[in-house]
DNA sequence: CGATTTGTTGACTAATATCAAACTGTGTGG
DNA sequence: CCACACAGTTTGATATTAGTCAACAAATCG
């Protein structure tokens, strides 16, 4: 599958792109490179003259606080574009990083300033993009203040699922994960400690179990009530009427 | 001073408009509307067709949990468009509500997507505000998620001031915030009764002050350096290299 | 002015953090 | 193929932060 077609793919969910469109999204110049876990791809402060598309692998982005505990601001997966706003927000401020290793797509400010301008549709596609991120932000800071720990790993888990569901890359309720209980921990603002215990509470449950890089969900059901999870903040398109 | 001026002013903060944009913001119909403190503008699961500019007072965005308890998720002030993706996001993921009795300008979407369409600066700038918007959210995860309850308050004032201070809302170390202890206690991830007492440390030591809708901070350096805020993620220009 | 909301206090509890040690699995070099 | 190193996970004991509940005081509002 050529690199830009994941995007076209992506941006066509939703959007509703011209053939035109879709041409000038295939011509973009995508520079593809793989990477290694944890590798930094821009740190807070840099000013990235690229944008960064996820071919395959998981990133997160994050942020470290003055007392020197790093908090995770979300995770992305193949499709996602997880530094597009830097297009505008000319300096970083957070970090984007690896978390498995990972084949990433670059595409040059200059390119996608010019697609912008001349394909004002792709231009909203793309401002949409940037604002469900912006709606799984909101989310995030639901999910660390007012949620006892089981239910904020659990509605961790239940978005993420979605997500990968949404993009193929769910068998079933079961999908690739590749996180240690550490980063879930700054994921959650809870110690890793915390994380193994809810974690062993689950399996035991048989409500989920997170090993070896895949999430199993035992029984969606409690997942979903436990966490609550309601994933129209997704906005995941759907057959029913437009979100 | 038209309720149009206040939008132009925002928007040109950063980007250069020229005079046709200047011109097309001012010929925008807005509706005005006052309205008293406490009364919803939007709800989850809204799909309104107009978005709201805050001319005067004071709006906040929230969201509730399954366990019953709301999550504040950031607060507005005079020039904000809490609701702008709306315009993408046919439906709303979270409540807007005022906290203050507030002027609100009201605007077609269908107005404003015809301007974005005509004056691509515009639209530019107003994508802008959207990844700035994010900026604060993602500022916020890390505010409930990793930093002890003092540091929670005195980040949350810290952004507060300086975000006042930009549109020329905050004399001195003082500005106006009229908020409830309960509603603080919502937007940070505490209880009511820690708010409270923390609250009360900063005024024994004479850090800051909150009472009777005014926020006086005694000692900016004890703020900055107990919360370790840093203002760049709010993007707000200064004559620095642009951000 | 009475009524209601908001703020304050104390006693007690619960959730989660911290620390330190041990255990497991996996890959590496001898 | 074994021994070792390393990263990640698990465990137990203890500490701390913040939550809960309930009562009361002080503002604020109509």
């Amino acid at each position: 599958m050529h690199p830009t077609e994941i995007l076209t793919r992506r941006l066509r969910v939703d959007a509703d792109l011209s053939e035109d469109d879709a041409k000038a999204l295939k011509s973009l110049p995508i520079q593809v490179r793989d990477v290694d876990a944890d590798t930094n791809i821009v740190r807070e402060g840099d000013r990235p003259r690229v944008c960064c598309v996820i071919i395959k692998g998981f990133a997160c982005r994050s942020k470290v606080a003055s007392n020197g505990r790093r908090q995770i601001l979300s995770f992305h997966i193949a499709g996602d574009i997880p530094d597009l706003q830097s297009l505008f927000l000319k300096k970083m401020d957070h970090d984007l990083a690896t978390i498995s290793p990972a084949t990433l797509g670059f595409i040059e400010h200059s390119a996608l300033d010019r697609l912008i301008g001349t394909n004002p549709s792709i231009a909203r596609a793309l401002w949409r993009e940037t604002l469900i991120d912006a709606a799984i932000f909101r989310e995030w800071i639901v999910n660390v203040g007012v949620r006892p720990a089981s239910a904020r790993m659990a509605h961790l888990l239940a978005e993420l699922r979605e997500r990968m569901a949404a993009v193929g890359l769910a068998n079933g309720e079961e999908f690739e994960f590749p996180i240690t209980q550490a980063e879930l921990s700054e994921a959650l603002g809870l110690s890793a400690v915390h994380v193994n215990r809810v974690l062993q509470a689950f399996r035991a449950e048989h409500v989920l179990d997170l090993q070896r890089n895949k999430v199993r969900i035992a029984d969606v059901e409690k997942v979903i009530e436990t966490s609550g999870f309601d994933s129209s903040y997704l906005y995941i398109p759907r057959n029913d009427p437009p979100c």
